[in-house]
RNA sequence: GGGGGCGUAGUGAAGCUGGUUAUCACGCUGGCCUGUCAAGCCGGAACUCGCGGGUUCAAGUCCCGUCGCUCCCG
């Protein structure tokens, strides 16, 4: 499923390529949230142009809307979305942590009230593997129990023990789907911010030898410092051979600092977010287009840019159409940061290529700005 | 010519029987956003209430005058 194909002899970083169900991706990758079965304000079509070869959906949002019946109809999320290359599904277990309030974690799994309608419902490890089984995904992520920063030892050694019990239930549902069919399943290590913790979640995921690896409970309001320290310390443990996933983390800055510890996939609303919300990703740091200091400025927002979104409109034409809310401001904003975002990740893997991905790294950020 | 209505931030409005720093929306403006409940969220600036006078301890809020806009009748 995963080679490794070249390491920067400087630092952790490598490049590889994952061999999917719906063609091959190369890593570092960075994938667009598909929530909804969509990435938002964006066509499949552009982000074929773009390059994107694995985007993210959702089981949480899909199976409240429009539901499984409807999906296994379709024949699954491909046939359903007209999206023809891969699709990495989470698994609800972030919604489970930032749907807090409608919510009640116990051992047998997860009981929350919808957000849309307010109808009750079980996730339990099995059921939401059997969900991407109908879906079809080409990478399928546990249920498990992702905690905040700044909650006791007690607490986070709980959502550990839960996370790695059910993602032994979750290879035991996995391996009860039919193989024809069947994307590979991650195991997710959690520990919150305690480092014993975190190894010994590892072990435990690590253990049930699974496809892929993926680390989850970070950027949830730590320090940036904190976040590249716990990230380096987890990556440490993990096996060269099988891909590793940080889930949620969107920046460059981030992205860098990842990259640099020996990460493969990344995965982030952030730049679609941003982008519906008039902010762009340029070499020279974030441009917020709703400035008045952009008013009628009649460049391209990247200089450096060679999207087409840049070729053709200025910072003034996209400021003024957020100001005015037309939706061609969030597409055309969606299209460049993902371009953007496909582009910089292109470049860190030329520069492990060269083995010179810590000075690409320092050049990048002395224009872009620092993580801090 | 007669009668009625209205004039409150850039715009559109709310302010009942007069009472502490005049409210709301849009606009303007700053920040935030990291496994999407998010084309969103949180802040800020800006009106002294058409103008003049009066009543009152106190007037956007009552009275008189005046200017402007508007409607109806002639």
């Amino acid at each position: 499923m995963f080679t490794v194909l070249e390491e920067d002899p400087e630092s952790r970083a490598r490049r590889g390529v994952l061999r999917l169900r719906h063609g091959d991706v190369e890593t570092p990758v960075f994938m667009p949230v598909g929530t909804n079965a969509a990435v938002k304000a964006i066509t499949h079509l552009d982000l074929e142009e773009i390059g994107f070869g694995l985007i993210l959906g959702n089981t949480y949002h899909v199976y409240l809307r429009p539901g499984l019946d409807l999906i296994r109809a379709y024949g699954g999320l491909h046939a359903f979305s007209g999206w023809r290359r891969n699709i990495l599904t989470d698994s609800g277990g972030f919604q489970v942590f930032s749907l807090a309030p409608l919510r009640k974690i116990r051992d047998e799994g997860v009981s929350f009230r919808s957000h849309i309608d307010g109808s009750s419902h079980l996730f339990t490890p099995e059921s939401v593997v059997e969900a991407q089984g109908v879906f079809g995904s080409d990478i399928m992520m546990p249920l498990d129990v992702c905690t905040p920063s700044g909650i006791t030892r007690a607490e986070a050694e709980k959502a550990l023990t839960m996370t790695s019990a059910w993602a032994g239930r979750s290879k035991k549902a996995w391996l009860g789907l039919p193989e024809a069919g069947r994307g590979g399943l991650f195991g997710i290590i959690q520990g919150n911010f305690f480092e014993d913790l975190r190894r010994r979640s590892a072990e435990e995921i690590l253990g049930l030898d699974l496809p892929g690896v993926a680390i989850g409970g970070l950027s949830v309001g730590e320090s940036p410092r904190r976040f590249a320290e716990l990230l380096e310390f987890t990556s440490a443990m993990l096996p060269k051979e099988k891909p590793r996933y940080v889930m949620g983390i969107g920046t460059p800055e981030y992205i860098l600092e990842a990259v640099g510890s020996g990460i493969d996939m990344f995965d982030c609303v952030f730049p679609t977010r941003i982008a519906r919300n008039g902010c762009l990703f340029t070499s020279r740091g974030r441009l917020v287009l709703k400035r008045e200091e952009n008013r009628g400025l009649d460049r391209p927002p990247d200089p450096d840019c060679a999207c087409p979104v840049c070729a053709r409109y200025s910072i003034g034409y996209l400021r003024h159409l957020f100001k005015a809310r037309e939706i061609l401001g969030p597409m055309l904003a969606t299209y460049h940061n993902l371009y953007y975002m496909k582009n910089f990740l292109e470049k860190v893997s030329d520069s492990i290529k060269k083995h010179t991905f810590l000075r690409f790294k320092k050049e990048f950020l002395e224009l872009y700005g620092t993580i801090d």
